[in-house]
DNA sequence: GCCTTCGAAAGTGTATACACTTTTAGAATT
DNA sequence: AATTCTAAAAGTGTATACACTTTCGAAGGC
């Protein structure tokens, strides 16, 4: 159990294990045994089964029937489907957003943009994935619709297990390239052209990915630590 | 206690309980006391709780702490939020339908549109509304993107709440005749005029919610009767 | 008569108990 | 040595127990 951490809900665990997950500190196909959760965060399995159920909604989790969970190892067809369903809405998305466009919002993604480039020079892995993926729902929320939000949050997860998948080297940098690409055609409230780039984004970040992987298996508590 | 019903796992209380309020016998607001949905389903208050915390997850019921569950009651701003996804990735995704049509598929759609001609004569207000809805998840299933008609259906789900709380009358047969021109467009491969029809047709839908309704409450055992 | 207070009843949140299933490891057999 | 069988160990699935919170109603005070 980790030190110092006593009252821990539910959400708290689904928080700690997404990440673990996003991370990939915990590879696909882990195993996650109930009671070795609830030891690591001192609660009863009561509250992880709770926490696994809603992993297994946002499908970072597979439930199987009397054998347990594990951290979800998506396919490649699946892959293929959330990019698709992502193109769909972003493209759009996007569109809406040039509509409403303002001088704060541009001056938000360029502070986005920057945080995303320190994260890309620091190498820093895990923090570059998570800001690369918030700028897709940055974008969302600064429409001010947080189903939407929430919605392409959700997906985005999906995206970064995948990502941590199949994602070969260099791609990121490339993605954040696209990404100041993006936030100029939309400081020119340029429709037609943001549209474009951000569905091309989205089409080059899934051919990126290298859809023959393997799968090293890992341990619980190293994950958590 | 239903009758000769024994082995209820929780996907089958969500399943019951989905029908339940997206057919609009539990009202929006009703309090959903677990000990109560426990013996009428003929389980513990674990299986219970399990399924309410999924429908939390789909936003058909809200979890107040340490007060219980509710069959949520979509705010205006919610429901228009939820709307403008859905008129985001439903315009694309009948861009993409159109990609691939195929004679079958035509057919398909319009076996659904007999259907709900069908509804609509028989005045079923509830098959109705659940017929109309899932023409749209039809068109994601047709296009084989699991992804896609899973998210589809989760957020008409919730419009068919929003619907129930809201909805005018005669703007189902509205509806139904939209559907109707909309495959038309499709099968004459129409892209451009099929992605308008839908954009407009969701827009129709949105715009003949009354915002100011009155919501009565109910009983449980009444609704799952 | 209306509002406040207090206590019982009802209900939620978490932990635990227990039955049943899967896994594992070792012994017996070929 | 490899395979099959078997029993213990580990793990999951559901029910129950219990502490704590909210709700509701009645008694008392204004």
């Amino acid at each position: 159990m980790i030190s110092g951490m006593e009252a821990s809900s539910t959400a708290l665990i689904v928080q700690a294990l997404t990440k673990a997950i996003v991370e990939h500190r915990l590879q696909p196909g882990s195993k996650l045994a109930e009671q070795k959760l609830a030891d690591h965060f001192g609660v009863s399995r009561t509250l992880v089964r709770q926490a696994l159920l809603q992993l297994s909604q946002h499908q970072l989790v597979t439930l199987e029937p009397a054998r347990g969970a594990f951290v979800a190892a998506p396919s490649v067809t699946e892959a293929r489907q959330v990019f698709a369903v992502r193109r769909m809405l972003e493209s759009e998305m996007v569109r809406a957003f040039v509509q409403q466009i303002t001088p704060a919002k541009i001056k938000a993604l360029k502070a986005h943009l920057a945080q995303e480039k320190l994260a890309v020079q620091r190498e820093d892995a895990s923090g570059r994935t998570e800001l690369l993926g918030n700028f897709h729902v940055r974008i969302a929320e600064l429409m001010g619709n947080d189903v939407l939000a929430q919605l392409l949050s959700q997906l985005i997860a999906r995206c970064a297990l995948i990502t941590l998948m199949y994602q070969s080297s260099r791609a990121a940098e490339h993605s954040s390239e696209e990404h100041v690409e993006i936030v100029k055609a939309l400081s020119a409230r340029n429709e037609a052209l943001a549209v474009r780039l951000m569905h091309e984004h989205l089409i080059n970040v899934e051919q990126n990915l290298a859809f023959d992987r393997k799968i090293p298996a890992n341990d619980i508590s190293m994950a958590l630590s």
